[in-house]
DNA sequence: TTGAATTTTCAAAAAATAATGAAAGTAAAA
DNA sequence: TTTTACTTTCATTATTTTTTGAAAATTCAA
């Protein structure tokens, strides 16, 4: 395969199964892109590659730099920004989990807490079982919540420990 | 608050963040309805308290069926269908997130490395980064699989060991 | 300053996804 | 068999999400 069809590839999968991950597909490519450039890329750039509006180009782009999956990076005597990718997968898988909890986790929890809470005190059966079900439910997200912030916590060395226990 | 809307909270909660989780709005709200129902409900009655279509609802159950996370429950005497969702949180909980590795990292995982043997024998400096870019990343899911199935293999006790050495 | 280059915004259009409901299909009862 | 109760399908409609592109805003150099 040529390099360039490999990368392709490379991009318009990971396009295609970011809509799967809740991530949008242009972000996704712009992602991808970054990470299989050699060299910093500007938004004209981008938008070309891509085939892309600018407007497109630049939210896409703005997300990325948001999650800290991208940087700016400045050339010296130009005037435009030009953008390169976070390589390390390990940086910035982490950095896309993180955000994930935040939207899918974290609300869910808040709501469950107070469902619970508001059905402690019920004392018909319907109530009761319904209370013992939403609690049952927050026990393990809390349990997972745990796990996560433990995840987020560790450096590089304490996960490959964790995550080897966990394999063996 | 009142059972009747700390249920409807809980089902309204679940459609929303349903869609954060890759789940349909009222796939969602036809689970968390037969979660927080201490009887098994007919079609009709799923259409009448999430008022949704006959062919929503329709659709919605088999989703859910099939994910094997609400059984069919026939009534005596009776010519409807009845459904009633399993009430164990983790045994639910694990076929949701088998179903998400499914959808969300196996065909990534196919075409990282084909991708990864295309490029092994590229000689020049982008090919040769790029391969070790995409390498990484295949790794990473790599690690990730075993993980899962590890957990997806494991009972509820050894779940336990092993998150409870996670967490200390 | 002014003006050119660049970035950002956002209303409108397009595309993708979900929901409806009536018609077709099935299966049990009469 | 025929009727009736119920389930499934799917073309159409509605909703949501994404993308576009031109105008506004910003930034920097002259």
């Amino acid at each position: 395969m040529e390099l360039h069809d490999a990368k392709q590839q490379f991009i318009d999968t990971w396009g295609a199964l970011g809509s799967e991950w809740g991530i949008n597909k242009s972000v996704a490519q712009v992602h991808a892109l970054l990470l299989s450039a050699s060299d910093p890329l500007s938004t004209d750039e981008i938008m070309e590659k891509l085939v892309i509006s600018r407007g497109n180009a630049n939210m896409s782009i703005r997300q990325l730099v948001d999650y800290g999956i991208v940087y700016k990076k400045h050339i010296a005597g130009d005037r435009k920004e030009y953008f390169v990718a976070e390589k390390d997968v390990l940086k910035w898988a982490m950095k896309i989990a993180v955000m994930r909890k935040k939207k899918e986790l974290d609300p869910v929890m808040d709501i469950l807490k107070e469902i619970t809470q508001a059905t402690e005190d019920d004392k018909t059966e319907d109530g009761k079982a319904f209370h013992q079900t939403v609690k049952e439910i927050q026990q393990l997200t809390d349990q997972l919540e745990t796990i996560a912030n433990k995840i987020f916590q560790s450096n590089r060395a304490d996960l490959l420990i964790k995550l080897f226990k966990f394999i063996v």
